[in-house]
DNA sequence: AGCACGCCGACT
DNA sequence: GTCGGCGTGCTC
């Protein structure tokens, strides 16, 4: 219970309402007509506007009664139940996020104030008619054999065969009667006793487990893993099934769009109807109408984007998180939260079970399962693990000794036995451009971006120098701009272009290419591009990231990580996570049916943890690896971090507010926190607005949320400047 | 968030 | 003289 006293107000009597505006605090009104209950959503005058909120308690009565309007008028829909303020309160307060702009996630569905839209259907009425002729006759047929059932005129004007004008002398006359019906119609009712596919026995123990779940009813958290094609989906399908049985709703979030209709097909062969979908795409008025049903209770299954969290559910029983790792969870702009996090927030608030699913699962959900926070479930592949190609490191410190260049000798012997053979090589280099370094040797500066802080790569193929962080660009200089030396420019590392490059020489005979996301004018250039690879045009192809999803290139057997230590090193937290699933992914490549496949893994840390745990394919060893890592690092889960973000159109002004947030640390210090930075944040600039990170890191028990709002209260700052609280940051600086 | 109020530069 | 730029502050 958030607050005492009486929940019913009557007419006049002050009550406290939350505006879903940025106000940042509460506003106190006189109840409307018919009085109003905690939760009512209402019409508030608020300045010479009308906007929403909701009553969140009885008037604090602090402000002067003549100030005091009344409110206008309580929206038809059902109040903002308990839990639901309770979820928007809880979230807040972690997420450092004023109550009113949680609000506004929980109310974002347009023309909610709208009255309920009427549409005009027709019904056999009492009377007979004056005359019969065809025409009428035909409609009152249509009716005798569809069981009277309502119609729209539209409908009725095809099945009879008559204009509007026949219709309307019938209405007229009461022989048809004319009906209003709420125009956001309930949703088609999902038939969960069907039953669905035959489960295998992984498959029946994790579904019965979490069938077994909802039935005992309340909080409960679940991690189910299992790789593609394991049969997640069928598995939660089924305890989606047993919450519908219990009358209870269910939530399944997808990190993506694209991913939905897939979901959706198989609902409505394994219900008999469609879920309810819920993400950017679907239209305002399907929006309002998802947003309405579920809170009446008239929509028992929603598949939808994370956003999807904060609709108004009266008996939510179930939510799945699907792909519970992918980062898309994460809303970086605005309220910027993790689903995944609030979904089990939330169905601990409303008795609910929480399932998160993945192939994959991050870091946090694992160690929540290893500690026995959340229930952990396991599907094994049905088709073992065969898509694994042999993993073999190749030490570049015995290499150096012996050449130059980024390809070893081991790996270049590879890629000659495969160019004998006609197969294709990927040599995989998570790097874009030419060189990330450009260094003068006469004065040893490095080129920096003007715009923000970072360094300026080289693309020597646009003959440009291009900023990754910013995407600032600039022709490449001929001579330093610190020192004015002419020609000492040295370009310092590799980039896939170099690789090319390096390729090029060593085999002069092989037809080689890049596929990078900066070389294609479009997509459809790139597309061709790849199925130019698949067809076997290319020996030798040279890529970024871009090559580890979905691209199937037969021919492929050999793939060289030119870098495997790459991500390790950088100041991502999740970079070893990534660097795991993406070498895992990227080696996934090579070998397919009935070629088996090699991938060579250069490293220079032959003995470190992960390397070795991606070496030997283990992913447990891997997660273990890595969780002894961050534990040492005091990193997340086992520490916590905020992300500050301080932006202004003055950069100087973020930068320097950055300085005097970091200086001034006091309030941190005394609760056992420390703070990094300022720093450039990850996207330097947005939209002209100039934009610096401070970094939090706090020891597991420390109350970070209020260590953090007690030191950056009162910042000050211009109006040009906003400061924004980002809790466990995704990537930082 | 809007929207008014208010205080300084380029026009009829 | 005024129109309008947008910086500042308020909304029960």
């Amino acid at each position: 219970m958030l607050e005492k006293g009486a929940d019913h107000f009557a007419e006049s009597e002050l009550v406290s309402v939350l505006a879903a505006q940025p106000l940042g605090m509460f506003l106190d009104y006189r109840a409307p007509e018919g009085g109003c209950r905690i939760g009512s959503y209402v019409i508030v005058p608020l300045g010479p506007r009308r906007v929403l909120g909701v009553v969140w308690g009885p008037g604090e009565g602090e402000v002067d009664v003549k100030k005091v309007k009344s409110a206008i008028r309580v929206l038809e829909e059902p109040p903002m139940r308990d839990e639901m303020r309770e979820f928007l309160t809880r979230a807040g307060r972690y997420t450092l996020t004023p109550l009113s702009a949680m609000l506004r996630l929980a109310t974002r569905a347009p023309g909610l104030e709208l009255p309920q839209k009427m549409l005009k259907v027709y019904l056999p009425g009492h009377s007979a008619p004056d005359r019969v002729t065809d025409a009428r006759r035909r409609v009152m047929d249509v009716f005798s054999k569809s069981g009277s059932k309502a119609l729209m005129m539209a409908e009725l004007r095809k099945l009879a065969c008559v204009s509007s004008s026949v219709v309307k002398s019938l209405a007229g006359q009461g022989v048809l009667e004319e009906k209003g019906i709420p125009r956001d119609a309930p949703y088609p009712t999902l038939d969960p006793m069907k039953t669905g596919r035959a489960l295998d026995g992984d498959q029946r123990r994790a579904a019965d487990a979490l069938c077994g779940d909802v039935i005992k009813g309340g909080f409960g958290a679940t991690l189910l893993r299992g790789v593609t094609g394991s049969g997640k989906t069928e598995v939660y399908l089924e305890a989606i099934a047993e919450t519908l049985k219990r009358g209870r709703q269910a939530l399944v979030l997808m990190p993506e769009i694209a991913l939905t209709s897939e979901f959706i097909d198989r609902v409505e062969s394994r219900f008999g109807g469609k879920p309810a979908e819920w993400h950017s795409g679907v239209a305002a008025a399907e929006r309002r109408r998802v947003w309405k049903m579920t809170g009446r209770g008239k929509c028992k299954l929603v598949v939808g984007a994370r956003s999807a969290l904060f609709l108004p559910f009266s008996n939510l029983g179930l939510i799945v998180v699907d792909e519970e790792h992918d980062s898309s969870y994460k809303q970086e702009d605005g309220v910027i939260y993790n689903a995944r996090d609030l979904s089990v927030l939330r169905a601990s608030i409303c008795g609910a079970q929480a399932v998160l699913s993945s192939a994959t699962p991050s870091l946090e959900t694992w160690s929540n399962a290893k500690s026995g926070k959340y229930r952990r479930l396991d599907l094994n592949t049905r088709y073992g693990a065969a898509s694994m190609p042999e993993l073999k490191l190749v030490d570049m410190r015995e290499c150096d000794k012996m050449s130059k260049g980024w390809i070893s000798p081991e790996l270049r012997e590879a890629v000659r036995e495969r160019l004998a053979k006609n197969e294709q090589t990927l040599l995989f280099l998570n790097r874009r451009g030419y060189a990330p370094v450009t260094l003068c040797r006469a004065c040893g500066q490095q080129i920096g971006c003007r715009q923000c802080d970072s360094r300026m790569t080289e693309h020597r193929f646009k003959k440009r120098l291009v900023c990754h962080q910013c995407g600032e660009t600039m022709p490449m200089p001929k001579i330093c701009p610190s020192c004015g030396a002419e020609d000492r420019l040295a370009a310092i590392g590799p980039g896939v272009e170099r690789i090319m490059e390096e390729a090029g020489a060593l085999f002069p005979e092989a037809r080689a290419t890049v596929l990078s996301s900066d070389v294609f004018e479009s997509a459809n250039a790139m597309k061709e591009q790849v199925s130019k690879i698949a067809k076997g045009e290319y020996d030798i192809v040279i890529g970024t990231q871009m090559v580890a999803k979905g691209h199937n290139f037969p021919n492929l057997t050999l793939v060289g990580v030119i870098d495997s230590d790459l991500g390790l090193q950088g100041c991502d937290l999740r970079a070893a996570e990534r660097t795991f699933q993406l070498i895992r992914q990227v080696a996934g490549r090579a070998g397919r049916a009935e070629k088996p496949g090699m991938a060579l893994l250069q490293t220079y840390q032959t003995e470190h943890p992960v390397i070795q745990a991606i070496a030997s394919g283990s992913e447990e060893d891997f997660w273990n690896a890595e969780a002894d890592a961050r534990k040492m690092a005091g990193m997340p889960p086992y520490g916590n971090l905020a992300g500050i973000i301080l932006s202004s159109t003055i950069r100087e002004e973020a930068i320097e507010v950055g300085r005097r947030l970091a200086r001034e640390d006091a309030p941190l210090r005394s609760a056992g926190a420390r703070v990094f930075g300022p720093a450039p944040a990850p996207i330097a600039q947005i939209r002209g607005r100039h934009r610096v990170r401070l970094l939090v890191m706090a020891p597991k028990g420390v109350a970070l949320q209020n260590a953090v709002q007690k030191w950056v209260s009162g910042v000050g700052g211009s109006s040009r400047f906003k400061l924004t609280v980002d809790i466990d940051p995704y990537s930082f600086l």
